[in-house]
DNA sequence: CGTGGCCCCTGATTGC
DNA sequence: TGCAATCAGGGGCCAC
């Protein structure tokens, strides 16, 4: 469940089922669903057993378990097709399933990491320190997100006037702005009428503003419905999904008319994706670059 | 160095 | 029907 507002539903669920609740036990059923750790999913597993979750944290696309009482964190990314599910521990297993976290708490619900292509996964890292805004050290490259009261506005504006890059890509770039992703992105531009080859070099302030004003908006759209589910690959830890498919206005809305002047919508390959936008209300950059 | 391209996977869908 | 090609919401890594 890759964007921002889906990462953030299965956040406040994780808070809501497993904050709080001590491990105790670790089931690890593929070896790549336990990322860049040292030790494998073997350690991995060892080390979880007897600690005690803490208040989930997010940022951008990533989420953290901290420990409670240690400076370490369970850091985890959902990649393409990833989920965390609170599911009664006599639910079958699902096809995909790549780790198993019990509590001894007689709650009767496990935590389980699905993930059918892979991509995504969990570790264990230090954290800067103990705290609700310590970040694990693996993810000190990711910036803040749209939605973090700390984003920083005018550096961000900075550095796309630095860049000899695209918006689009700028958008995509988690060091930058994190959380944003290619659903997102192109919702965003298409508020903004902006095409996703226009240089960042050439955004004025204002345009600049304006489009992290519709990235914030359509996130919170989207969080207010539960974030955006094409299939049940996209769902909230209990399973279920989200409404904001029916409120995009263009991703995956190709010859469909343009809600706003009804142009058909074009899709384009990029950089091995694909592109919505209104032909009309976007205009490309006399150079393509 | 910044930037862009490639790759990691499985499964659904489409077209021949 | 079968098979191959294409596509999918991400990001780390590595050549230029």
């Amino acid at each position: 469940m890759p964007e921002l507002p889906e990462v953030e539903v299965v956040r406040r669920g994780l808070e809501r089922w497993v904050a709080g609740r001590t491990v105790e036990s670790v089931e690890v059923l593929h070896p790549r669903a336990v990322r860049r750790h040292p030790g494998g999913g073997a350690d991995f597993a060892a080390r979880l057993r007897g600690e005690t979750l803490g208040v989930p944290q997010r940022r951008g696309k990533y989420l953290w378990l901290p420990l409670a009482g240690r400076d370490l964190a369970v850091l985890g990314h959902l990649g393409m097709s990833g989920q965390l599910l609170v599911q009664p521990e006599d639910a079958p297993d699902e096809k995909h399933l790549r780790i198993r976290v019990r509590f001894g708490d007689g709650a009767g619900t496990e935590l389980r990491f699905v993930d059918q292509r892979t991509f995504g996964g969990l570790s264990l890292h230090e954290t800067a320190a103990d705290g609700a805004d310590a970040l694990p050290d693996v993810i000190a490259h990711i910036a803040r997100d749209p939605l973090d009261p700390l984003f920083d506005e005018a550096a961000y504006h900075l550095a796309l006037r630095a860049k000899r890059t695209t918006v689009k890509r700028a958008l995509l770039d988690q060091s930058l702005i994190s959380g944003v992703g290619n659903i997102y992105a192109d919702e965003a531009l298409w508020r903004a009428k902006l095409h996703y080859e226009r240089p960042t070099a050439h955004l004025t302030r204002p345009r600049s503003a304006e489009l992290l004003g519709h990235v914030r908006d359509v996130m919170n759209a989207a969080l207010a419905v539960g974030g955006t589910s094409f299939d049940s690959l996209y769902v909230n830890v209990n399973g279920e999904s989200g409404y904001f498919d029916r409120s995009l206005d263009a991703y995956g809305r190709e010859d469909e008319p343009c809600r706003r002047c009804g142009a058909p919508i074009r899709r384009r390959p990029w950089m091995n994706r694909s592109s919505y936008f209104c032909p009309r209300c976007q205009r490309p950059p006399r150079v393509p670059s």
